[in-house]
DNA sequence: GATGAATGAGGTTTCATTCAT
DNA sequence: TATGAATGAAACCTCATTCAT
């Protein structure tokens, strides 16, 4: 494997990087490392399949040194994941989300297109963390929760700007809210497990989805 | 916990003994036993969350014997989860896709919907396991391509039948299909995980996906 | 592997089960396989590297079987050794020196000839059973006695036939075998673990040996 | 058990654990208890018969200790092993080799008695590695090609010096370093198994083999 | 702050042996 | 007689974690 120090110098990690250290302080260069390699490894094997030998192998120090910053693996699995979840998926979320229910006031399509996109771009950005957070949701009941309280919000918040839509019932709103977070959850599995080589639009498949929902099937493979 | 020769007494722990015992002949009672114990730690658990010891306690049975039966843990899981991939995913699934797309000749929408409650069903017959893919297709190599290789053939047969509209090209055959995947697999996640408790009508989502596909968002919402 | 029952169809298995046969009386076909298989396996892997497993595979039977005509592993193992031990080294071994020594009765050298080659010719015959005894002296106690009392008697009545020869101490007999067992077993090592592919006459070689003990070594390389 | 600080306090344990340095650096206290039980055990029980718990209870240490140390049991054997056949066994016996050569060069049997009473001192240095080597060679593989490899190339330098005599062959060397191996080997086998309680002067039994090699059998007991 | 050393608890797997058929 | 099934005990080895330096 090459050079710790150079190894995890993408935007995602940076990102993640950022988010723990919004929460926590600037960390010592070794922190640093741990937390990223860590991150790695639970994305690729998970968090049962991660030794923290290998987290230290990984990040080049010495398997102690993890111990020194996190009381156990669990805590380390939290610290990097929660960050991510609270002051990431919640509250910066929501800012955007009032910012764009402002800009798109009475563009429901545009709305959705934004909000598509915005979420798409969070996934990227996110990647190895999301994949870290589908493999513990199933396993975890704690992050489970987590994940469950912090987002159910956002998507009421943007219920009531999406929809204004006539026969409205609470179902309604959860399968419209389904619909929207399976196109984007099977969008992101798609894209990061099972075609993780190719290269997409982004907005051209967001654009795609939304012929689709606003216009139905026939139209949208007729316009794609 | 209660007695091992009840607790796996349901429809879905049956199907997925059939499944395997398809391939490899029946099986001595025990290692029945820890085929259920391991289907159903796995769920729970996740693959590497589960020991054998555990496996053997939920089975009843003593850890040595899950050794007699299957020569490693990882063979266990394989053993398990291939035929249920192999048999059950592929033949009968493409068996049934030929007789669906015979009755439904010239009704894709009625064809459309017949396959997706048929996924329906089947996710929700083999529920634990589809867990266990689930989770495991994120982290284990082996089981992905397995995955991949046995579902493309089936996906491909379907596009021929659902698509016979206007302009298409290869892209718009896997957005279309990209798009019914998420849509079930959403639906699956969001039932199975995160809102286990509840109770729905299949129909009645497969119709409102349905109606959106094909009338668009609003008139779904309309109808609905 | 090759068919069990032809696999062993050799010399050295017939006479070890000859022997112990005599001991034990006839036994099942699988009893003989399991005697077999055990010898082959002991000889290659050591008493400790072999498994109930191996051996029952390596016979063709079921691992059960081994313990219906066995009590133990370590009983299969006596089982094997030591009617090799008792009834062929020291009985047999014994009427043979009785009859060598009234054979070469004024001719020393030809005593010693006659006995080193029969001892080779044990060794060869038994030579899967050789390891074994090799191996297990060194780390059996049992065994090691076992071996010393049955083989002294036969080493003292020698030693009256062939040391007739001015002035003899315990010590200088002692020598004597000790010397003589060495170039037995050096023999036998070299042959059959450092140098088991090549062929060699066993007559050259004793005849070189004796020249040596009885002329020098300068004169033997001279003969040789 | 005695202490295990003290236990290994003698000539043999010392030698092992300075040639095992020499090639691994020196070592951290708990990894050198180690060396020294697992040495003691490998020659009492043989390798198949030690176990790491009773390494890890001879040494007064954690199992898990021996495998921070050792990446595997086999690993501890050959890491025990090797540096005594490697370092030992063959530079430092070439070197000493060369300068008996010079020292003894007309004296073809003050050679012989060096190079014989420095094997012979160098077994019963090692005597514990010693034996672990005769169990070994019979069924382990790898540490035979070890041994012969290494063993080789100074039996063809002493041949060289040794033998200037008549009409020599290759085969008249290797039957002759066959004896002399054979000498030795028996030697050490008579002493170490068979009579370990008995005090034996090692320069008297030198000398008598070498009469009987030079003078022959009688001439040998006469004057011993 | 960083780490090599150390380990108890627990992991997977193997073993010799028993038992029901 | 022969064996597939079953297993407690114990094998080798890994794990997350602590501690001395």
């Amino acid at each position: 494997m090459s050079d710790p120090e150079t190894r995890f110098d993408s935007e995602a990690y940076r990102a993640v990087l950022e988010a723990v250290e919004k929460e926590e302080g600037p960390s010592a260069p070794k922190k640093r490392l741990a937390i990223l390699a860590a991150l790695d490894c639970f994305a690729e094997f998970g968090f049962d399949g991660t030794s923290t030998k290998m987290i230290a192998e990984r990040a080049g120090i010495g398997e102690a040194t993890i111990f020194r910053h996190f009381p156990s693996k669990k805590a380390l699995l939290l610290r990097i994941t929660q960050p991510v979840v609270r002051h990431i998926l919640t509250p910066a979320a929501e800012q955007e989300a009032y910012a764009l229910i402002e800009r798109f006031r009475e563009d429901r399509r545009g709305l959705l297109r934004a909000v598509m996109l915005s979420r798409i771009h969070f996934m990227r950005l996110y990647e190895p963390l999301v994949k870290i957070l589908m493999q513990e949701v199933l396993v975890n009941p704690d992050l489970r929760s987590v994940v469950v309280q912090e987002a159910t919000p956002l998507f009421h918040q943007l219920a009531g700007a999406l929809t204004g839509l006539g026969p409205e019932t609470d179902l309604d709103r959860e399968r419209f809210f389904r619909t929207l977070g399976s196109f984007i959850a099977g969008y992101f599995i798609h894209r990061a497990v099972l075609a993780s080589d190719r290269e997409w639009s982004d907005e051209a498949e967001v654009d795609f989805m939304l012929s689709v929902l606003f216009e139905g099937l026939d139209a949208a493979l007729g316009v794609a």
